[in-house]
DNA sequence: CTTGACCTTACCATGATGGGAAGGTGCAGA
DNA sequence: TCTGCACCTTCCCATCATGGTAAGGTCAAG
């Protein structure tokens, strides 16, 4: 089949099929005589696989040794396993990251009368102000 | 004071610095006669407002409106804190998305042994294996 | 033979940041 | 004065995953 229908199948854009290729992430696809790429069933595996390993972010290097792994029978599943969770270990300080920022900001929002008036906490906490009201000096 | 000191005062790089200023999201620095960039009070702050801004994971784009409205003394609160809304809403859905993927990998590292059998449900999710043990066909 | 849908390669863009090269500036010490 | 060192300058390139566009080739249906 051409890269559209391996597209449409698989979920990854014929762009990125094509990237995918020339990184070498996917060995170089046959071609027809119209030079046109033709891929089969293997093929549509793979790159089902490589999406849904995408799809729980990892990264390409990552999925270029999930896909080793997959190869490999040899392999034990801690291989695996211990991919996974150094990957679990991002995404968790990723999700704890961005739980910060957004702890910081509602309590600079909720602070925010959000009216008409220009006085707002979120500006001032910044531009750094201190403002504790301490009615100090 | 030179880029290399406003950079340590603020925290921003001056590779950053010096890219804010050309894509003019801070202004044209003062130059002394050896043609370095020179850095005053104003600046330091305008600079500690921008790394506060993206430390809270606002884009350039979102700086350049807070900075904008920093300025406005005539803006409402309400102008501000819609736009803090708005990131906060987009945190909340990155937290989303990155939390599914760890839903999905670390139920599969949970079903995974991890042990030196080549056996990985990981590796069989990710390549779209049913594995439904219905014993069915 | 034309039209339209598909394919090809090649180049450029994103966002935020860093790296490095090649060269100028400025100061302190021998 | 010369030297060394720390700092600065501009310019170009890299990241990561993805998309856009241009210019052109292929192929089947009408």
């Amino acid at each position: 089949m051409q890269i559209g229908e391996a597209a449409r199948l698989t979920g990854v854009s014929a762009k990125m099929i094509r990237h995918y290729e020339s990184i070498g992430l996917i060995p170089s696809a046959d071609r027809r005589d119209s030079n046109y790429r033709d891929y089969g069933h293997h093929d549509i595996h793979r790159l089902g696989f490589i999406r849904r390993a995408r799809d729980l972010g990892f990264s390409i290097e990552q999925i270029r040794d999930l896909l080793r792994l997959w190869g490999d029978t040899q392999r034990s599943s801690a291989d695996v396993k211990a991919l996974a969770q150094t990957h679990i270990s991002d995404l968790d300080e990723k999700i704890r990251l961005l739980g910060e920022m957004r702890t910081t900001l509602s309590h600079l929002a909720e602070a925010c009368d959000g009216d008409h008036r220009p006085d707002c906490p979120i500006i001032k906490g910044l531009a750094g102000d201190e403002q504790h009201d301490h009615g100090h000096h």
